[in-house]
RNA sequence: ACCCCGGUAGCUCAGUUGGACAGAGCAGCGGACUUCUAAUCCGCAGGUCGCGCGUUCGAAUCGCGCCCGGGGUACCA
């Protein structure tokens, strides 16, 4: 396959990105603080850790009245122990070991432990995320490597809405992990190798028009591809001839890979088009096609370690041991399906990258396929750890679309409409911006609009697509958190002009009102909430964070007066404002969605 | 028939894996721009967490049984 600009230039794959952080050695994050404080808490009141049901650690609060995080451990405990769960709770904390993080404990209700962060220790650590370019994120991932496999659609058809989730979610974790500390190898592994094919080169031959193949090549390769596709319905005959078509390709027939080549290049021309405006890259872009002539191996040594076996003049692999169906490996025409190709891909990428972990993001209907697939590769003995991410199926809220009833949205529209509407916001809010500008903005808060409205649900919900909705500028939306960073950016840009030689990083962080201390405690979460949205593969866990962050930054800003506060008051609020900028531009980094200075 | 998801305010969705009184955004109503960006903020109203049993100090969250919706169930991917 061609090297296309899909790919990541000029990185290296195995380059390690970004500063060491000076606090490496000696974690930051409160919430893996206060676990462990409490943990050495339950020990030294003589209490086994292993007596506590579902483990000791401790959450972050709900209400900022029981503090800012907080541990249940007493009341599991109580049973298991026999003592009431409220003095339990109060012996722990009397024998809580100091630490800078922590300010006070306190017991509450029937055995809550409630523990408050030190102010202090707040401030210093605030103002420590103005300068770490990790923002506090620990390198749990350090030394690990893992392969991300997504944003690979079946191409010759033009890509539609349904087709944003993979890409979207998938980038998104890969740049968390990264974050993280990972190894990561993003693989865009393109179903360009299947019975789609066959359908498109008979199509193709029977209805193909040269003319239109030239204007507009990818609704003439779906138009073809449909017309095929519904003949194979009715007629056995045509469909037998399009598998036959497609073994053909399979054992390098010189005609269709003519053709299959041509339609390749077409389609990477268009994934390449819409991915560059989505800003989405791969370090790989390796179809099924790359594992071709691993095929036939991968079968022989399924057969030799007796996996496979002729059925029904298939040869399938039978998974009853793990209650799953039967896995086809080769077709009774000799073909090869998906599951061969992933198996060797399996093979393959272990090979060359010796991964941890292989982790899959497609959407929901896979989960049988990756069940088998995975199940086979353990038999196989291999131990990298496989994880199949997917998401809802998105529809339209008269059911799933359809190509042949012309419901189907494409994804370039989309983001057409997207730039219009948000261009004719700033339009009115910012008349007298260039216009050239205007445009650039409006770009990025369009395609920011789209992503923010796909990642900030739930993946494992099916998205019911309205324009509306996926193209939110105002409320829990994308623009709202780009909006809420260029204020800030406004806000410092004003102050630089009115103190000029003054630097609001040289004065220290102050808590003069309630609310400055809610932002600080939203600020150093950040690093738990990467992390959590990474290892439960949920992006929405960070754009909640962001919403969150930006609505109280928002309230404060409305709130309190900024330049206009009493010196170093002032610098204080600038410097608090400017940590939560970059709070919020690393959080929409991850996301994929740009921050502007002045939208 | 079996397997996997989902059902929470009028609508669209959160709910940190069993914690304290169930939260947002739209939409609705009422306020705040001669002032650091009003793409904003403040307030009001809105709930049988699909239904029923159960588990326990404690359930939207866990178990069982139903009801609705989506997806999947060997030669598509």
């Amino acid at each position: 396959m061609q090297a296309n600009s899909v790919l990541r230039g000029g990185r290296g794959v195995g380059m390690m990105r970004g500063v060491m952080s000076e606090q490496d050695a000696e974690s930051s994050v409160p919430a893996d603080v206060l676990t462990a404080a409490v943990r050495e808490g339950f020990a030294r009141a003589g209490f086994a850790e292993a007596d506590v049901p579902g483990g000791l650690s401790v959450v972050a609060t709900a209400n900022p009245a029981f503090g800012d995080y907080q541990c249940n451990a007493a009341m599991p405990l109580a049973k298991a122990v026999g003592r009431a769960p409220r003095r339990i709770a109060e012996s722990v904390i009397a024998a809580l070991p100091a630490h800078p993080c922590l300010g006070r404990a306190e017991a509450a209700g029937p055995g809550f432990i409630n523990l408050f962060l030190d102010d202090a220790w707040l401030c210093k650590q605030g103002a420590a995320l103005g300068t770490d370019p990790r923002l506090g994120v620990p390198r749990t991932g350090r030394g690990r490597t893992i392969v991300m496999d997504y944003g690979g659609p079946n191409i010759t058809k033009p890509l539609h809405i349904g087709h944003l989730r993979s890409p979207n979610i998938g980038g998104a974790l890969d740049r968390m992990y990264r974050l993280l500390g990972y190894r990561v190898i993003a693989d865009s592994h393109l179903g360009d190798w299947g019975t789609q094919f066959g359908i498109t080169i008979m199509g193709y031959r029977e209805y193909g028009d040269a003319e239109a193949m030239e204007r507009a090549p990818m609704e003439e390769l779906e138009r073809v591809y449909v017309k095929s596709y519904e003949r194979s319905r009715r007629d056995e005959a045509w469909l037998t001839r399009c598998r036959e078509e497609l073994v053909k390709l399979q054992a390098g027939d010189a005609e269709n890979t003519a053709l299959w080549k041509r339609f390749v290049a077409l389609s990477l021309e268009e994934l390449d088009r819409i991915y560059g405006r989505l800003g989405v890259s791969f370090d790989l872009v390796r179809g099924e096609s790359y594992y071709r002539d691993r095929l036939r191996e991968t079968v022989a040594v399924l057969r030799e370690r007796g996996l496979a076996r002729p059925s029904e003049g298939a040869l399938a692999v039978f998974l009853e041991d793990e209650k799953l169906p039967p896995c086809i490996v080769r077709k009774s025409d000799g073909g090869f399906n998906y599951a061969t190709t992933d198996i060797a891909t399996v093979m393959s990428r272990v090979e060359e990258f010796q991964p941890d972990r292989i982790v899959y993001v497609t959407d929901e209907r896979q989960q049988l396929h990756f069940r088998q697939v995975f199940a086979i590769c353990r038999r196989l003995g291999y131990d990298t750890a496989l994880e199949h991410v997917w998401f809802g199926l998105m529809r339209l809220p008269e059911g799933t679309f359809s190509t042949r009833e012309g419901t189907v949205i494409r994804l370039e529209a989309l983001l057409d409409e997207a730039e219009r509407r948000a261009l004719a916001v700033v339009q009115a809010a910012s008349p007298d911006m260039p216009a050239a500008r205007q445009a650039e903005v409006a770009r990025a808060v369009g395609v920011g609009a789209v992503k923010y409205a796909d990642l900030s649900q739930n993946p494992q919900s099916v998205v019911t697509f309205t324009w509306d909705k996926a193209l939110a500028l105002d409320g829990n939306s994308g623009p709202y958190l780009q909006y809420a960073y260029a204020r800030i950016a406004g806000v410092r840009n004003k102050y630089d002009a009115r103190f000029p030689g003054r630097d609001p990083e040289t004065e220290p962080l102050r808590l003069s009102e309630p609310v400055e201390r809610e932002l600080l405690i939203r600020l150093v979460r950040f690093p738990e909430t990467v992390r959590r949205a990474a290892e439960s593969g949920k992006p929405s866990i960070v754009t909640d964070y962001l919403y969150d962050l930006a609505q109280v930054y928002s309230a404060y800003y409305q709130a309190v007066p900024f330049l206009k506060a009493p010196a170093g008051l002032r610098e204080s609020r600038v410097r608090l404002g400017g940590v939560t900028a970059r709070v919020l531009r690393r959080g929409l980094e991850l996301l994929g969605i740009e921050v502007l200075e002045r939208i």
